[in-house]
DNA sequence: TTTGGCATGTAATCCGTTACATGATTAG
DNA sequence: CTAATCATGTAACGGATTACATGCCAAA
């Protein structure tokens, strides 16, 4: 996916370090728990690009003793800031992410081929009952984000109440309620679709024609 | 980035082929015009997954000559459409794709360093204007591909006229056309708030100090 | 005749996930 | 004492993009 661009992990990392400097580890936990619902990064992301970024001069190390640890913390440069700044004001590049489940839905008139038989579709093994609990699962999903949204931003409003940065913040949380709310009445929308086809569809079955562009 | 787990590209082309037997070239292009909204494949997938697709059983390759060319056509076998039916049918797996927007704005409070004094932010140059900017941008794409979304279905819907498959094929348009349109809410929302924001910050100024969680 | 579309692939590279591996410190 | 958490990394694997490379055929 999202796959072959320009590693973006360096500028999470650079971002996260703006504020102050910090271990690998710290910025592990930071990531999730403040920008986990839109990004995530893991150990094998992490600290090799710390090590690359050190090297290129956009941070600089400084080993802490911590009792008999030795802890890396790493501060932003000058140079890092500069390359963060650039990046931010530069244009989103457009991505057309990959969605397993529309491409679920897309196939969804392919039948199940073991029960496809004269006396119509068995319950349970249509497509359109395929796709049904696919949907019915999305929104469940789509629900539960939205609660998880609206109890960050209860905590974040109390936790960071008056940070300047906040209003950033909530900008961030308020994207995901507005796509999880259009989602839900998506789902809703395609239910009701879906039942209606499931009628008409026991009435006619024809076999599915080839599908062609132009 | 969505990166690690199975190949999904094996998927697609297995739905693709499940109506009648095509070349790779012809994937690729009925990819771009039926798909192409939720899912990309590029020549360095598709090729290779046939092959494999081939070696397991799943599709059979026949040469077919014309011309002088000789065509690859692969046919989907009843092992293949196992396969597939399998996937149909099996979870969505929940991902969280990376949102570079997002990330950028979350880091909106982050100045431009360069301008930053006395005398306040210059326009153009604080994190909010460049978040104006960015969620302008994002708005025009998200209008344009409302429009897109909409000349697809009406071509769909003359085209494919009667065509069982296609109340699956518009299910896939009206989550794109419901998300823009809320992707566009969203956009207006964050703009009245960024101005709102913009107003308060010209008066008073405060250095931000580091995020931190719990 | 030359351009554009048909057609098939390979190679290089990068990104990201997951699992592996290790060990110290601290709280219960 | 022992479990959880702190803390740092490496290795292997697989997926996806991009560029590279080639050549036929038909239409203008």
């Amino acid at each position: 996916m999202a796959g072959g661009r320009i590693n973006q992990t360096q500028f999470a990392l650079l971002g996260l370090l703006d504020s102050k400097p910090r271990t690998g580890y710290e910025l592990k936990q930071l990531i999730g728990c403040s920008i986990a619902h839109f990004w995530r990064e893991g150990w094998g992301q992490i600290y090799p690009t710390l090590k690359k970024l050190e090297s290129e001069k956009l941070l600089t190390r400084s080993v802490v003793k911590h009792g008999h640890r030795a802890r890396q913390v790493y501060r932003i440069t000058r140079a890092g800031r500069a390359r963060l700044q650039a990046w931010l004001a530069s244009p989103v590049s457009p991505e057309v992410p990959r969605n397993e489940l529309l491409l679920k839905l897309f196939f969804g008139g392919i039948g199940s081929g073991t029960t496809a038989g004269a006396q119509g579709n068995a319950a349970g093994t249509s497509g359109v009952e395929r796709c049904r609990r696919q949907v019915a699962v999305y929104r469940e999903q789509q629900e539960r984000l939205q609660a998880g949204y609206a109890a960050l931003e209860a905590k974040l409003r109390a936790t960071a109440q008056g940070h300047p940065h906040l209003p950033f913040w909530l900008i961030t949380l308020s994207y995901g309620q507005c796509r999880a709310q259009a989602m839900c009445a998506w789902c809703d929308e395609t239910l009701k679709t879906l039942a209606e086809f499931d009628r008409a569809e026991r009435t006619e079955t024809r076999p599915g024609d080839g599908i062609d562009c132009k």
